[in-house]
DNA sequence: TTCAATATTGGACACTTGACCTGCTTTCAA
DNA sequence: TTGAAAGCAGGTCAAGTGTCCAATATTGAA
């Protein structure tokens, strides 16, 4: 009925066992209220609440609700990056299959209740908070590291630029598509169609682009994390 | 510094001057604040301390906090509602060119404060109010209604499934361009090099799309609305 | 001008939330 | 086994929320 979120906890320092416990099931009781209810309904005595305990245990672990929410994004988005990470990894597919790969395994992804009910969460949540959003700015450039480099091996005649910009836009069309065919969605059903549909368009956009005619030396992806940062995330391991 | 919402107030009946202007007033400031700093804040504490009156004024002319939620999505996406049928009648284009001053003019509004934290907010809150999910649904099939009209002229050896298809995964690919490069976002200032972008592989998918080989006489586009309510939503008038 | 309909105030109510504090209980290394 | 650290219960607190009501002020047609 409901896919047990698999989230990545931040280690705590020199705890009993029965502590480390308790925040793992803190955080994923968080993130269940947060996939089923939104973000209003995380509430310390929510959480407590179906963990039957008082809101004071939850309170010993963390001293502010900010802190528990932040830990709790901060778990979700790393399960993301694995995601990420193993789609870029387990791939010795031509760079064409590889971008058809990572295609399918979005909107796949996209008809899970989890990521249907979370990401629009975060995206409504970034436009109030800056912390989020360099969350999410920072997940979204791993996720298009795979997306880049194919487009440099399928058409290798592009710019900087124009590779980056495609990769944003077809990044930014599957997202799209959570609001529409998501699970639940009316047109979730499509997925199928919609899968072969942006496959065919998205590739062929790749191999039909064309460089731009002056290409500015100096241009860089926008972000909004600092150049440490960004070249942590794109930089091959 | 702020483009003030346009919106389109329903009709009360028998009422004061004052007392119409006084809706207008709590609907665009209830707009306002959603705009700023998201559903959370809309509160009538916060509207009434916005407009210097009194919770219990407000409370006048909306018995519940519900009620002028309602309204206030009515109102704004009745705004949007406008838009499109501008979008619609104000093009004796040939189907190419208007399927690209659609998708420039969406990608433009994409580029306002009001629709970059608005939809999100609406996204968000389709994840737990059916409701809510039911008037987006409604105002994207308004949007739509263009696209597929676009797209059969376009590519007449389409069948109807191919082409609503075609039409959901065009305006989703739009849709997710607010994440990343909306207003204040990272990637807004490569906005011109996005447009040439969707608009060129968009049409290419339309105009290289092949029908599928044995359409279903019985497919109709799904949606949460009634038949008569799409119906009235997508008939030509 | 009159006066009933309408608009608005000011306050009260019951409820929820995050934060905090005191004291009891459990854990587990020395 | 012991005792200090960690876990946790129970309760309090101020601040916030939507709802409601009685009293007052304002409007505008008759």
């Amino acid at each position: 009925m409901f896919d047990l979120p698999s989230l990545k906890i931040k280690a705590r320092s020199g705890i009993y066992a029965t502590g480390q416990e308790r925040v793992v099931q803190i955080l994923e009781t968080a993130v269940e209220i947060l996939i089923q209810d939104g973000f209003p309904s995380v509430t310390l005595r929510e959480i407590a609440r179906r963990m039957d305990i008082r809101v004071s245990a939850i309170h010993h672990y963390y001293s502010s609700r900010d802190d528990l929410i932040l830990d709790v994004l901060s778990g979700v988005l790393s399960s993301y990056e694995e995601f990420f990470e193993g789609l870029r990894t387990a791939s010795d597919l031509q760079p064409e299959e590889r971008l058809r790969a990572f295609i399918n395994a979005i909107l796949d992804d996209i008809l899970t209740l989890k990521t249907t009910r979370l990401f629009p969460e975060l995206w409504a949540l970034a436009g109030r908070d800056e912390n989020v959003s360099r969350m999410i700015d920072a997940i979204y450039i791993r996720s298009r590291v795979l997306v880049t480099r194919c487009i440099a091996e399928i058409n290798p005649a592009l710019d900087l630029r124009t590779r980056e910009n495609l990769a944003l836009f077809l990044t930014a069309s599957l997202e799209g598509v959570t609001i529409f065919a998501g699970h639940g969605k009316p047109w979730a059903g499509e997925m199928p169609q919609l899968k072969a549909i942006a496959c065919d368009s998205l590739i062929a956009m790749v191999c039909n682009a064309r460089p731009i005619a002056d290409p500015d030396p100096d241009w860089r992806p926008p972000t909004l994390l600092d150049a440490a940062s960004y070249v942590a995330l794109t930089d091959p391991v």
